[in-house]
DNA sequence: TGAAAGTATGGTCAAATGACCTCTTTTTGA
DNA sequence: TCAAAAAGAGGTCATTTGACCATACTTTCA
């Protein structure tokens, strides 16, 4: 059904083939041109999102108009408002496309059915919520000690291949630093070299 | 048994009596001094913490010897590093006392016995994750679109008990600002008011 | 109870950062 | 393909922030 996205599975879980089928068939495909939203600030967050080949950013606006971005989900990544999604209440954030790209997507009722079905899908599922929340806890760490330099080296250090699909103005956004600031690190680091 | 913790499930939970009881009686019962630790950096986590009474912190320490606060547990909080209670590896973090406390711990091998007999247990403590991770990424957000000064009003709105019961120097640690930064809010806010 | 440790505040100064601006180059999409 | 939009770099300047210092006050605990 969606050849790459079994192909993940298998390589990512020890499902059995007919668990896959079913996960897979549950799935509905889309095609994201750049910049085209799959969630806005106010809508409630209806799916869980699997990128099988783009990137695709979260991230919210503020009053003066700045973005600042949570996280960015690349090929093989999944993305999703989880408060809006839990609870199907108004989200407070954006989900859009940075690149062309495709996505699957699963109502609630669908993924909410598989990962009561399938045990193994469901601590597949929690797997990765976990490694979600050892991430975060890591970055909000730096975010408290790290300079915007020493949080630059380290975005890098984690993402080398984000540097070259990223517009800087989204790595600053991530960063919590302004582009600015993040032009004069680049800036100085050249110099050094 | 533990009277205080017993309560606080009936109130939080629906949980048949001799579930409550069941927990409860798989709870070992601690007396902490202030800034007596319950788990420093290297230690592997082996007890998930409720706090009865008191406050907890879980913190690191930088190179210089600055502390950043990742989380203030107070009573009927829980706490504990669970990337290193889940994988059993050495922890990054420190946990200790800041008021003279009083904590229930159970170890990994008793807390998953009881999450996975008492599915009503595990949901609950699924809900309490969920709520961590909706708390910790509005964190985020802040952390990455609020000034020092809208961090610090957002943090006394939050929490409006912690002010009396924290010294300021944490509460900075916990902004990520300096002790100076948080007190030239206060000065201004003083005047203006 | 009293010495020691911890805490809050404020002065001064240097460094870091962001806002605003322009200019050039690159990318995008009709 | 080409006009329009976006992106990156950098200059300038005002503001914010932190480091370091000293002082006064409070809390702790032996």
């Amino acid at each position: 059904m969606h050849p790459h996205f079994e192909t993940y599975l298998q390589t990512h879980t020890t499902l059995l083939p007919e668990n896959i089928q079913r996960v897979s068939s549950m799935a509905i495909r889309h095609t994201l041109r750049r910049n085209e939203f799959i969630l806005s600030t106010g809508e409630i967050c209806r799916h869980k999102v699997f990128v099988i080949s783009g990137m695709l950013r979260m991230f919210s606006t503020s009053a003066d108009s700045s973005e600042h971005i949570l996280q960015f989900a690349p090929e093989n990544g999944w993305t999703l408002d989880v408060e809006s999604y839990d609870k199907q209440i108004p989200s407070l954030v954006n989900i859009s496309a940075i690149e062309p790209s495709v996505i699957l997507c699963w109502t609630k009722a669908d993924f909410t059915s598989l990962l009561s079905d399938i045990p193994q899908f469901k601590s597949f599922a929690d797997q990765i919520v976990a490694r979600n929340i050892y991430y975060n806890r890591q970055r909000m760490l730096t975010m408290l000690s790290a300079t915007p330099e020493e949080r630059y080296e380290s975005f890098v250090r984690e993402f080398p291949g984000y540097l070259l699909r990223l517009p800087l103005r989204m790595i600053a956004a991530y960063l919590g630093i302004s582009i600015k600031t993040l032009t004069r690190i680049r800036h100085t680091q050249l110099l050094r070299s």
